[in-house]
DNA sequence: GCGCCCTCCTAAACCGGTCCAGTCAATGAC
DNA sequence: GTCATTGACTGGACCGGTTTAGGAGGGCGC
């Protein structure tokens, strides 16, 4: 292992007969320098191969290019979430444009992604931070408030507690499904939603309700789950188990995962899709169209999403952000629904 | 926005009545302090909420608790694929231990993420990366040899170019893949494998042919592809489309996402699974239970490899490691294999 | 010839920690 | 009582940049 070189601006300024606060001046492409003399140092750095020290001039100039994620779900569901992965590339790809990075964290409740938030703010790892996955009550927008920590908050302003947010309009394309459903005949919808605990989990499950109402479905039967595929299965396994006249004709799921296993189970059970029953997932990765019969979907543009959260939170950083909602969700129709019979 | 405090270490020893030094000392939990001193720091500290700045101590310490990984593949497939998410899941139980943070960062291509590791290190962002995904004459290797940057690479020996690495055998594996399949009768076996300019890629095809050679098996096919489930898709429908006699009764995949598309498309083409032709996945995620058939899979522990690569990491670092494999994938059959008819 | 303004550049303070040489008092050995 | 040793702590150099006050030199107007 040869040693390092460590060429630092001194050297580069050394080498281009300059002073350190010229070669500085020249690689922040400020004024104040001639053309020749410019060149100079940027020879002088090539002949090196020098870079800039980012802690040398985080420190200096106060300000880090990192924005901190962490996200709070166990591993074993992460990885099958298709959403994450998506988001995190929207986000990305607006980071990379502005030369930031991403730190990533995976933690396992909301009280370690408090600690985690709150560490890497006071130890100025991140100049600021995306918090996803609010529940009711969460403690993050207080904690975030308290430090002065500039964060976007991704869901509904009546879950995040006045930090600036960005967010899908779960209710209404909710809303949108459930009427597609009625519209195609059902009458017994089933919903198989996220995790209890989450605030967009809650307000899916208010605006179902509130749709079913105006459409005056009485049979409609909601349960939540911890999102992974078993807990859709077991749900979906449940759900078509109740007596013929009471069965739902239709189960709309909160996410893709959880819709293939639907699919599998009713496999199992013998109910054809659509047939006997209509399914509708929510997400719409590709593994939408890699089922038999394909899924339909309420579909959003995650990788879109990830990206306008990113541009929020630069907003946010500099002091000029307002909180405001991404496209709904459209429905798009594929194999896995049809009229009820 | 109120403004933030700004407290930094003078302001607390100011507070215990100390010098910066001893400040230093109690956090870094150093000999050459009281207790009561010590405690009289921490008391300071706590009440005037103060946090070491992360980037000072960087700077003057020549050390980053940081460490990276950039994925090269795009974010449509890696959204799909459990793997990833797991494998970050397993570096990052190990990293939080160590107080260490992930750097992520999602390329379009090798020569982006050798810009971006180049980056990082000159910087001095990070003090070492994961690189993942090999493929034959990878420049990733000289790159960091260049730099005298410190890493792991995830891939076998014969591809990462004499860097310290970390990998599953995958002959072995996919060996015993073949000879499962054939000792339940097959005898036309075909591989969907992954991106063809991949080293892995290469290594399970040749692995593929030589178990081939030793069983005396003549059908083999192997075809690459994107990853994607839809290529995985068009490939299934390809290898089921010939005709009668010359039809694979066997498909091994390279993923799990392309086993499920191919287990639809066999569906979609009245071919039965396993009556007419055994699948068999790899990775082995939880995709895997939830179809129908379940998918026979070769498996393996996602998390712990990612785990291992990070312990390995830090033993480069420290200037003492050594390539190693982790365990080798074995086989879980499930539904979706069985003996040929 | 003088004052004035520009352009181009330098010197040095500064960011907030770490770390080392060195001071000072208390203790122990003889 | 003297000297070496140890433990507890301080002062200040240092990490590698950025930033600002200010200086040198040239051009211009009058």
């Amino acid at each position: 292992m040869s040693t390092p070189p460590r060429v630092t601006i001194k050297d580069v300024a050394a080498r281009a007969g300059v002073s350190k606060g010229a070669v500085s001046l020249a690689f922040n492409r400020k004024p104040g320098l001639s053309d020749a003399t410019r060149d100079r140092i940027f020879a002088a750095a090539r002949e090196l191969g020098w870079a800039p020290n980012l802690t040398a001039r985080s420190l200096s100039s106060q300000r880090v290019d990192v924005v901190g994620l962490a996200i709070c779900r166990p591993a074993r569901l992460l990885g099958l979430e298709p959403f994450y992965m998506e988001f995190v590339s929207g986000v990305e790809s607006v980071l990379t444009e502005r030369s930031c990075s991403l730190l990533l964290r995976l933690v396992r409740n909301v009280d370690e992604e408090t600690a985690v938030q709150d560490a890497w703010w006071r130890g100025r790892q991140v100049s600021g931070s995306i918090l996803v996955d609010f529940r009711a009550d969460d403690p993050r927008a207080a904690a975030a408030r308290r430090l002065g920590m500039p964060v976007v908050a991704v869901g509904h302003p009546s879950l995040t507690g006045g930090l600036t947010s960005v967010w899908t309009d779960d209710a209404t394309a909710v809303t949108e499904a459930v009427r597609y459903l009625a519209a195609l005949g059902h009458r017994r919808i089933a919903r198989v939603g996220g995790a209890a605990l989450l605030g967009h989990t809650a307000i899916r499950t208010a605006a179902v309700d509130e749709a079913a109402r105006r459409l005056g479905l009485a049979g409609v039967r909601q349960v939540t789950t911890d999102f992974s595929g078993e807990d859709g299965a077991r749900a979906t396994r449940s759900l078509l188990s109740a007596p013929d006249g009471d069965r739902p004709t239709a189960i709309l799921y909160d996410n893709d995962i959880m819709a293939v296993a639907g699919l599998s189970v009713a496999a199992e059970m013998g109910v054809r899709v659509p047939a006997d029953v209509s399914l509708l997932a929510w997400d719409d990765s590709q593994l939408c169209r890699l089922t038999r019969p394909t899924l339909s979907a309420m579909s959003h543009d995650v990788h879109g999403f990830g990206a306008e959260v990113a541009r929020t939170l630069f907003g946010v950083i500099a002091g000029e952000a307002v909180s405001h909602p991404v496209a709904t969700p459209v429905l798009v129709p594929r194999g896995s629904t049809a009229p009820a019979t």
